[in-house]
RNA sequence: GCGAAUGUGGUGGAACGGCAUACACAACGGACUUAAAAUCCGUCGGCGAAAGCUUGUGGGUUCAAAUCCCACCAUUCGCACCA
């Protein structure tokens, strides 16, 4: 007779065991078939863990622990992306050293995760605010910068008027900033770059070698946004490099009617004499400076602009001359800062036309120019178009393109909306980056042998009000002499954005004790690319494209054997609150995983979380759901009284079988929750036979050992097995499961009629003499003639007339 | 506006183009119990008198559609004047 589950003292037996055993550290013996099996590492936050954060992590601890059973030597790290702003934020407030914070609430995740039963090798735990990672940080920043890859530029920022920090595009959610929700405003400054942009090609075009969930590669080239067309350059009196332009529809230059430049384009002030309402102008750019880039797509419904009066441009193609306008619905951040307007085919120039009394022309035939702007374009034929007339736009875009090229005022040009990476943070608590500033000498790096730059210690760690970070005001590391003339020097004072340290972490789990260099090429040649990397959509765009372009950048300069980082890349669901809304504070909704794992067990939570629903589906949390799951361990655990005899049992092999092949295709393909599902199936099954015998429970505890660890390595060891971490993955065996009987649907003319059970392996013709002499079909072929007799899988349709 | 995803019982969800609703939750009934909990055993989508109809709506392809195609509606997420 069994005593009760009581999964405390199993969990924590269990964990002790697998801690003494070291049984999930990876092992450095490079002959072995490897698996490296990735979750995003948390930041600590002060909150501790809630139910949504061990979604994706079970579901790959499923797949690690899996994995170890069938062979493979498992690499399944986990760490700490331990700098960041709300640390910061809490050190401001408290006065309390941000290391400090963040030691205390690193032992407070990995306490947590242990409670989980994860199965991380602990042994290879980084944390990217400690010197030994965040050397090998800044060193990669330095050979960016010796590459030419990073570069300092004066230039509008988004800054947060809370936070005091400039944000990076990314980082700006409706004109607000992303952490704390304050209003954004732009400001200039002088700033660290990283060029991203020199990879855009690649980080397109190297997907095709890659797994990712479509919809990850669909926004990954959304947000990169490469589009091609062509530059071309329009003549202006008075201007003479002219006014280029860059537009994907070269085709449609003859339906040019005007231009319009974008409030800041230089060639307002060059012309500024010649402008004879340059006041209006002026006061037009006064005005759009003051919108912030939110704004001026809020207000995108009404378009404004004032035109340049005085200023003709030449549209090449007809030589005639076409007026100018200035207008804030173009960007100068984007192409060349000027447009030729084609309102007959594109809406926004149609709006504009309309609403200034501007010519349209059509010159793709197919729509109704009298009613909006014909966009649907892609395919037409060329009118009005002068020497491409009649041409379709494919051919109609390569001529006009050629014969731009040929005049010297025009070329092919490809086009990205990805902009280049923002770099500087003016915040204390991020890696330093490691230059000085000579005046002599310019920007320059310190030598390798002083990495790591270290923070120095402070005791306000409140950022200045100009917005510059804390380090500002620690005069004496600021001040030190230049690695190249010696000359006195100062050090750079901004930090590097959370996104540098977890643009690479994956790679020094590899070799994470290693002080000669990032990681050893041995290790890093066995470990990648990493085989499957799970994390949330909400950093597709932003950490999952950082850490490519330093994966291909490390690639270029030899570091790492492999263009990719990432062999397979999914994205789990959120789990929201009970009542449907996103987990938060301020809902006073959130579950906390410390009290289930208390009440009911980590097995229980492990299981709920994986049975929930379909892996990247977003689904709420459900009280009861996971008493369900709490219920199927502890009819599981009662199997233990239910065991009799030895071997696999014919009448159970089927069943038996089928549960094995169900849970190991269902691991591989992420269903989670079906693969749960067989296991309760099969339970049931043998609860109705009343019977199990040990060898069938040893097999069925080592398919749920993914799911709840625990439960199923105790059961196990009470049967007298050896622990399960030592075991290995069960096959199932396909004649097992092959049945002498099988129930066919008979369907008439598509529609159901009845069931059959027939021995298997009948011909067609045979099977089809069965249904017609079965008189219980009789009804529905009598008098008719059978046109058709399909049997396929359990299925048999007769078509009759 | 553009892009992506989703739409199946009271609920979470199953279903390589092949018997829609597996598995669970909730509900209900029974056994056990002095009683309750726990447990075990059962019942359990809707409409229709019935034949039947029914996977957001309407079309299409097919012997056969939740599944593929087209249009539409709804919800969610992302981007948003990108020329």
């Amino acid at each position: 007779m069994a005593d009760k589950y009581d999964h405390i003292a199993i969990e924590k037996k269990w964990q002790h065991t697998w801690d003494e055993a070291h049984c999930f550290e990876a092992k450095d013996d490079y002959s072995l078939p490897k698996y490296y099996a990735l979750i995003e590492f948390p930041f600590p936050s002060g909150a501790g863990l809630h139910v949504g954060h061990p979604r994706p992590y079970t579901a790959l601890d499923v797949i690690a622990r899996k994995k170890r059973l069938e062979g493979y030597n498992v690499l399944f790290p986990i760490g700490y992306d331990s700098f960041g702003l709300p640390t910061e934020n809490y050190a401001i407030k408290t006065g309390e050293h941000p290391r400090l914070v963040t030691e205390r609430n690193i032992s407070v995740y990995r306490r947590q995760m242990r409670t989980l039963g994860l199965s991380f090798d602990y042994s290879r735990e980084v944390s990217t605010s400690d010197p030994s990672y965040y050397k090998w940080t800044q060193w990669i920043f330095l050979k960016l910068y010796e590459k030419g890859l990073a570069y300092k530029a004066e230039l509008p920022i988004n800054f947060c008027t809370s936070c005091k920090v400039g944000l990076a595009n990314e980082e700006v959610i409706d004109g607000t900033c992303e952490r704390c929700g304050a209003p954004v405003v732009r400001m200039k400054r002088s700033q660290w770059m990283l060029k991203i942009t020199e990879y855009a090609d690649r980080l397109i075009d190297d997907l095709d070698q890659v797994d990712f969930a479509e919809r990850i590669k669909t926004s990954q080239r959304n947000w990169i946004g490469r589009s091609i067309g062509a530059e071309a350059t329009f003549a202006i009196d008075g201007y003479p490099e002219g006014l280029k332009i860059y537009t994907t529809r070269p085709d449609t230059m003859f339906g040019a009617t005007y231009m319009v430049v974008s409030p800041e384009h230089p060639l307002i002030d060059t012309l500024n004499d010649r402008i004879t309402n340059i006041e209006d102008v002026l006061a037009y750019r006064e005005q759009a400076a003051h919108k912030s880039d939110f704004e001026r797509s809020e207000l995108a419904k009404e378009k404004t602009g004032v035109p340049l009066e005085g200023i003709y441009a030449i549209n090449p193609c007809t030589d005639k001359p076409i007026p100018v306008w200035v207008s804030d619905y173009v960007l100068m951040s984007y192409g060349t800062g000027a447009i030729m307007a084609v309102p007959a085919h594109d809406t926004r120039d149609y709006e504009f036309a309309t609403k200034f009394n501007l010519p349209i022309i059509e010159v793709v035939a197919g729509g109704d120019i009298s009613k909006k702007a014909y966009t649907d374009c892609e395919t037409g034929t060329m009118v009005n178009s002068g020497f491409i007339n009649g041409m379709q736009v494919e051919e109609a875009k390569k001529n006009v393109t050629e014969w731009l090229e040929q005049k010297g005022i025009g070329r092919k040009k490809t086009n990205f909306k990805l902009r280049d990476w923002l770099f500087s943070r003016q915040r204390y608590w991020g890696e330093p980056i490691p230059l000085v500033y000579c005046e002599h000498c310019g920007w320059t790096p310190i030598p390798e042998e002083e990495l790591p730059l270290t923070l120095p210690e402070m005791a306000d760690y409140k950022p200045a009000d100009d917005g510059s970070s804390a380090l500002s005001r620690a005069t004496e590391w600021i001040n030190t002499t230049c690695p190249k003339c010696g000359a006195p020097a100062e050090r750079e004072i901004d930090t590097m954005p959370n996104w540098a340290g977890s643009s690479w972490y994956y790679m020094r789990y590899c070799d994470p004790h290693n002080d000669k260099c990032l990681a050893s090429r041995e290790a890093l040649d066995y470990w990648l690319p990493v085989d499957w990397y799970n994390g949330g959509m909400e950093h597709t765009t932003l950490h999952l494209l950082y850490s490519r372009f330093w994966h291909k950048f490390l690639y270029d300069i030899g570091i790492v054997g492999c263009p990719e980082p990432y062999s397979k890349r999914t994205s789990h669901g959120m789990i929201l609150a009970e009542d449907g809304r996103k987990m938060s504070k301020s809902f006073n909704n959130v579950i906390n995983p410390d009290s289930l794992c208390e009440s009911l067990g980590a097995d229980t939570v492990r299981t709920y979380e994986m049975f929930i629903g379909a892996f990247d589906q977003t689904i709420p949390w459900s009280t009861t759901g996971v008493m369900g799951c709490r219920r199927f361990l502890d009819r599981v655990w009662r199997l233990l009284e239910m065991v009799d005899g030895e071997g696999e049992r014919k009448e159970m092999r089927r069943a038996l079988h089928a549960c094995i092949k169900k849970v190991t295709e269902d691991i591989e393909r992420m269903k989670f929750n079906t693969a749960i599902s067989a296991m309760m199936s099969f339970v049931n099954d043998i609860y109705a036979n009343g019977s199990i015998t040990r060898d069938e429970l040893h097999t069925l505890l080592i398919l749920l050992d993914p799911f709840a660890p625990h439960i199923a390595e105790e059961m196990n060891e009470r049967l007298g097995f050896k622990p399960i971490y030592e075991s290995s993955w069960p096959k199932w065996d396909d004649s097992a499961l092959v049945e002498d009987t099988v129930e066919l649907g008979i369907q008439f003319n598509g529609r159901l009629r009845g069931r059959m059970r027939v021995p298997v392996g009948l011909s067609d013709d045979e099977l089809e003499r069965l249904v017609l002499e079965n008189p219980e079909f009789a009804p529905w072929h009598e008098g008719k003639t059978v046109k058709k007799f399909i049997a396929i899988k359990n299925i048999v349709n007769v078509v009759v007339v």
